[in-house]
DNA sequence: ATAATTCCTACTATTTTAGTGGGTATTACC
DNA sequence: GGTAATACCCACTAAAATAGTAGGAATTAT
């Protein structure tokens, strides 16, 4: 059970970002660089950064990319969805808590998966991205 | 990011046991077909759940598994630690809270690992196998 | 003796994760 | 206007983890 090397590396690029808001944008040859993460592998991360809105970009020569809003407005679990996908760590429930198995009527282990998803889910949605500079 | 079907396999039939502490050892004959999981997969999970000491066996017509003790002493979180490894969700982190990778000076994302790491290690360790009877 | 069980070792198939390669389009800067 | 730096796009590959399957041997209640 782990969480992909996604979430991790997009954590540290969107740290890198935060701590430059508000200043210029941040290409990724740099943050690529610096992170010692593959530059390739980081661009598909952004498009799906992008998408969700959390980053704009800019193209061309010192162009790059910066925070869509404030440090303050990101929770870590909004960039963790994009990267990581649904967080839905048992095949039994859903990323809204849902039973969906064939055996509900009759399995006890229910109650914990839901508990561990539940504690999962608030602990990424309590912090924001500026609690991490 | 899912725990392994290890895990939820796991869980079942160690519910299954429970419902039948102090009764008759229960074969994993019986589980598979009832819970409709592949007997010989649940065979190699239980060589593990044995070895730790959470189930013993019995050999022979009418063996079959039973726990090694009282449902209420065994936690969810020793189950899971059996099937599923230590939980360290993430690379940068052992499963002891340990940072162990190599930009440990100056990467923010440490607080955030280690918060949801404890919170999914507090949740299985705060609920007994009695709890899901 | 027989049938039901745990126990043991090895192999395979599938899925997920991680990463690479080769480009095109856009733009600041000289 | 040329050049270099950048985002953007698509397809492919490599590696690892997960989820099984196969074929038995050893033990034991009946
Ligand atoms: S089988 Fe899905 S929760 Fe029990
Ligand atoms: S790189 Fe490991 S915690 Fe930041």
């Amino acid at each position: 059970m782990k969480f992909s090397t996604r979430t991790t590396y997009g954590l540290r690029a969107m740290i890198k970002l935060a701590a430059n808001y508000n200043k210029a944008a941040v290409s990724l040859a740099h943050i690529a660089k610096k992170e010692k993460i593959s530059q390739k592998y980081l661009e598909r991360l952004f498009v799906a950064l992008k998408k969700e809105k959390l980053v704009l970009s800019e193209k061309g020569a010192s162009g790059g990319y910066r925070l869509a809003r404030d440090p303050k407005n990101i929770r870590i679990y909004d960039i963790v969805r994009v990267l990581e996908g649904e967080i839905n760590p048992f095949h039994c429930v859903n990323d809204k808590g849902e039973i969906i198995c064939s055996q509900k009527c009759h399995c006890g282990a229910t109650a914990i998966l839901i508990k561990v998803q539940g504690a999962i889910n608030s602990t990424l949605q309590s912090m924001k991205l500026s609690d991490l500079l």
